[in-house]
RNA sequence: GGAGAGAUGGCUGAGCGGUUGAAAGCACCGGUCUUGAAAACCGGCAAAGGGGCAACUCUUUCCUGGGUUCGAAUCCCAGUCUCUCCGCCA
């Protein structure tokens, strides 16, 4: 969310700069709303004053007048707070502004190419996708849950399931030792208010699941992704500038109705409404957002180098980027099947757009108080990595040859075959 | 599920109808002392919002939302969360 006193400084430009990202924002409703909020805070303040020098004064021929200014306030009240109200309606839809590195362009097709790496491997046979690969071992079942559980859901089994397993600790293993992540078992629900802070709500509801833990009130969701609640660690905190940066990464199931992407991806698992990842985030000082955003990137990166799978790097423009970004670099794994690149990491700053949200703060020397930077990052999701392992390490047989970092996380097992 | 206790500043923790935005301690910042550091001593130190070019000033906030009162951190009601004991359970 952006902050509102730093927006009246230059409306004109907030307004160009989130015009850059194609949305339709009525910005002179906020402008007005902001006004006309303002002059409500005036109105109530000289009253409240007034009857504050009456409480003091302790005078009793002055407790009737205080009364009626009881009476008064309460109305402008309601009318503030109605103001307030559609303000911060209108402010929370609102999306971050792109860093001035990130390219314009409309979607997807605007995104640019930073890097390539890794060798695109050849076969001397048609390589087979990763479902058929997984069927045929016996070690994906897509039959089984759709009978118990429905579409987009998949049982992984046996050899396939160790891998999954291996993948996970192996990933945490690299940020833990190497990168220097607190490892976190979070919970996998989130409550309303948590996931506003990381700008899942309100715009995306349609792609939560919500849960219904008790009769109370209080809205529960599953996590999306880990983002929502490692950031949320710093939520309504004043850290210490030296406390920073605070770097968590976690392995968790993450859930999505990925509303919106019928007949998208719905062979395989690619897509689907569950799926491990492992998650960093990084809470850092506001300035330091674009060179943590660099190394968070080539802690995903490394995953891939040490896997042997060939990858390249987008930057994604500024139609393409997450609500919550402002600026995005994704990591995409060469499919064989698919013979294209394909999203298996995307890196994140959203400088203080989220922690205006949580209300994630800290000291700096100077005693002032700064919004925090945030920063996410997949390390990878672990379902499209056991893809991109089956697909490109598959040997004509069925077979799949198990990248050697892997192995001591599997028993020292070399290949996963059906025999 | 049954019975209690609690929620106060960055943290710990007093206050329980009227200059209380809130004692004390810790942490933090500045200073004295010291070759330097530590210790000791002195001083400073809540946040949000509004107005002002600024110095500054005003309002709000003691979990949240209502209520009582001229006046609420303090009293009443509802909710949320935390803790303790009993029961149940992975």
């Amino acid at each position: 969310m952006h902050n509102l006193k730093e927006i009246r400084k230059d409306f004109i430009a907030f307004k160009k700069a989130i015009e850059k990202r194609s949305i339709d924002t009525n910005f002179e409703l906020l402008q007005n709303l902001d006004k006309k909020n303002r002059e409500f805070i005036q109105k109530k303040e000289i009253l409240e004053k007034e009857k504050k020098d009456i409480s003091k004064s302790k005078d009793k021929s002055l407790f009737s007048r205080s009364k009626e200014i009881s009476a008064a306030i309460e109305k402008i009240n309601i009318q503030q707070k109605k103001t307030k109200e559609s303000l911060e309606q209108i402010l929370s839809n609102i999306p971050n502004i792109p860093h001035k590195d990130v390219p314009n362009g409309k979607d997807e097709s605007d995104n640019i190419e930073i890097k390539k790496s890794g060798q695109i491997p050849k076969f001397d046979f048609q390589p087979k996708s990763h479902f058929e690969i997984g069927e045929k071992l016996g070690m994906l079942d897509f039959d089984l849950a759709s009978k118990t559980t429905g579409s987009r859901f998949v049982f992984v089994k046996d050899k396939l399931a160790l891998l999954e397993r291996a993948l996970s600790n192996f990933m945490l293993d690299n940020h833990v030792s190497k990168n220097g992540y607190l490892e976190i078992s979070p919970p996998l629900l989130a409550s309303e208010n948590t996931m506003f802070g990381t700008g899942q709500l309100p715009k995306f509801e349609d792609d939560q699941f919500e849960i219904k833990l008790d009769e109370s009130n209080e809205r529960k969701f599953l996590i999306p992704t880990a983002e929502v609640i490692l950031t949320n660690i710093v939520k309504d905190k004043i850290l210490n500038q030296n406390d920073l940066p605070m770097r968590f990464v976690a392995s968790t199931p993450c859930f999505r109705k990925e509303a919106g992407s019928y007949g998208k991806d719905t062979k395989g698992m690619i897509r689907q409404h569950q799926f491990y990842k492992v998650e960093m985030v990084s809470i850092v000082d506001q300035s330091k957002c674009m060179e943590e955003l660099e190394r968070m990137t080539n802690c995903a990166t490394e995953i891939l180098d040490l896997l042997e799978l060939p990858y390249r790097k987008m930057i994604l423009c500024s139609g393409d980027m997450g609500f919550s970004a402002e600026k995005t670099y994704d990591i995409e794994v060469w499919l064989p099947s698919e013979n294209k690149y394909r999203e298996i990491s995307s890196c994140s700053s959203c400088s203080t757009f989220q922690s205006v949200r949580m209300k994630a703060r800290y000291k700096n020397q100077k005693k002032e108080i700064l919004y925090a930077g945030t920063l996410n990052g997949s390390g990878l999701a672990v379902g499209r990595t056991l893809i991109a392992i089956l697909e490109n390490n598959q040997e004509k047989d069925g077979s799949i040859i198990i990248p050697k970092v892997l192995r001591p996380y599997m028993n020292n097992l070399q290949k996963i075959s059906s025999n």
